[in-house]
DNA sequence: CCAAAATCATTCAAATTCATTCATTTTTCG
DNA sequence: CGAAAAATGAATGAATTTGAATGATTTTGG
């Protein structure tokens, strides 16, 4: 029985059940103990249920419709894995740049707690200040769409800091146009955070790819993609050739 | 029967019931009367439900004292009818600062619609944007003890501005050493946020008054001060030939 | 008020469950 | 094909949960 098998297993006995044990697990799956408690410490990362002694619970919100539940679960998976593998990139005493956006929002149970954090989104900010993390917000105009600071005041906020690493969201990919957002304000700042950071992180799902919006921020070249596993194997050779490209398995 | 089940369990029980003995727990769980025992003490723990000689009761939805309750409702409603008032102020096509503070908080619902604000609070300025309400955030470090902006950066973000009001919010008033807050960075905040201003108000509930902390904003002179009808006959004078003093019936 | 009965908190050892490590097998990809 | 990576299962000792025992505390019934 395959991994991605068991895991499905597993949750559909949840949402039967409310609680499952481990033992019940084996017997099912045929697989060993080791494996389901893996599976189970996997699923619990994924936010999918929780572990409890003994076993795991179903998690309280399953309010939503499946069809719709199930895709929002399957681009949430992907976000979670590309978050959090470029969490996993943050290392103790790094000062980082945050851009505001829901991949990279996923990243903040995964950073570690003793860096440095700049953001232009107030929303992640008061997240990153809950956790004790040391948090500078850029300061200027709000914009209502994308909950994020923008504008002269930001710009020059955002001139006063050195980043180790910084982590972009991205509304379109392309071979030609490179990264692209539909706001050219949102464009400045992120060029901005790419050009005050040594290493250049851009975290972007598969579906994103051969999109262009309207505001250009930067080529391709000199920083890495994230991504997860949902290209076509030629897209994926082809972006490899013009950028890092990082492929995340879900 | 897992742990969480059996608390699950318990909590139904009650839930019906009102009042579960012990043994009847032993009963229907098949766990030791020294697992029941845990289990309950958990529980009471996590105040979910509360134990009696013999077994538990559920919780009353009126757990606290009724003197401690009243007074914070009416705390509250101070702070709402002074925040209702502070917001009546703010006419169309001004320009504000709104400091950070949950009394300034409740004037959001107040204001009209179609303003400027700048704010040091990124939970307000999250609030207002949603009601599409202009907002300029100050840049700068965030503050976890009152998830607000202080600092250099604030500082000079702040510099660019000029305000037609400002609110405050504010730890203590005193006769001799006006307005204080306990940290220091705040304080030179709402000092600048009262300097570019043209009209100068500060919120503050009765209770605030004859209250010191560690840093001083303010001298009483010039601002107006905001607050509800808690006062003493003879400080309420007191204050007046000090300020400008606005009380604000319940 | 007293004594018996019931209930309680605390302790301890046994049983279960857990995280971690390591060797083995399987899969992936050049 | 062959090396590298990933998945698996067994083994180990650590951590948690459990039930029984003990003596203290509270309730009950006279």
């Amino acid at each position: 029985m395959l991994t991605p098998e068991r895991h499905q297993l597993i949750l559909s006995l949840l949402k039967e059940k409310e609680v499952v044990r481990i033992q019940e697990l084996v017997d099912t799956t045929g697989a060993s103990e080791s494996t389901i408690r893996r599976d189970l410490s996997e699923l619990e990362e994924q936010r999918l249920l929780k572990r409890i002694h003994g076993g795991a619970t179903a998690l309280q919100n399953k309010i939503e419709e499946p069809t719709i539940l199930e895709k929002a679960v399957k681009n949430e998976q992907q976000k979670i894995a590309i978050a959090k593998y470029a969490a996993s990139l943050v290392k103790e005493r790094d000062s980082i740049f945050l851009d505001a956006g829901t991949t990279t929002n996923q990243m903040l149970p995964y950073l570690p707690g003793n860096i440095i954090v700049v953001t232009s989104s107030p929303d992640i900010g008061l997240q990153l200040i809950k956790r004790n993390i040391k948090t500078i917000l850029l300061g200027g105009e709000l914009k209502a769409a994308t909950l994020s600071v923008v504008g002269r005041e930001a710009i020059k906020s955002i001139g006063q800091y050195r980043f180790d690493k910084c982590f972009l969201g991205i509304n379109g990919i392309d071979k030609h146009h490179g990264l692209t957002t539909p706001d050219p304000d949102e464009a400045y700042v992120k060029q901005l955070a790419l050009q005050f950071s040594d290493e250049r992180y851009v975290l972007c799902d598969s579906e994103k790819f051969s999109g262009v919006t309207f505001a250009k921020v930067a080529d391709l070249r000199g920083i890495t993609v994230i991504t997860d596993d949902g290209l076509y194997e030629e897209d994926q050779q082809e972006y490899s050739k013009l950028t890092n490209l990082k492929v995340v398995k879900l």
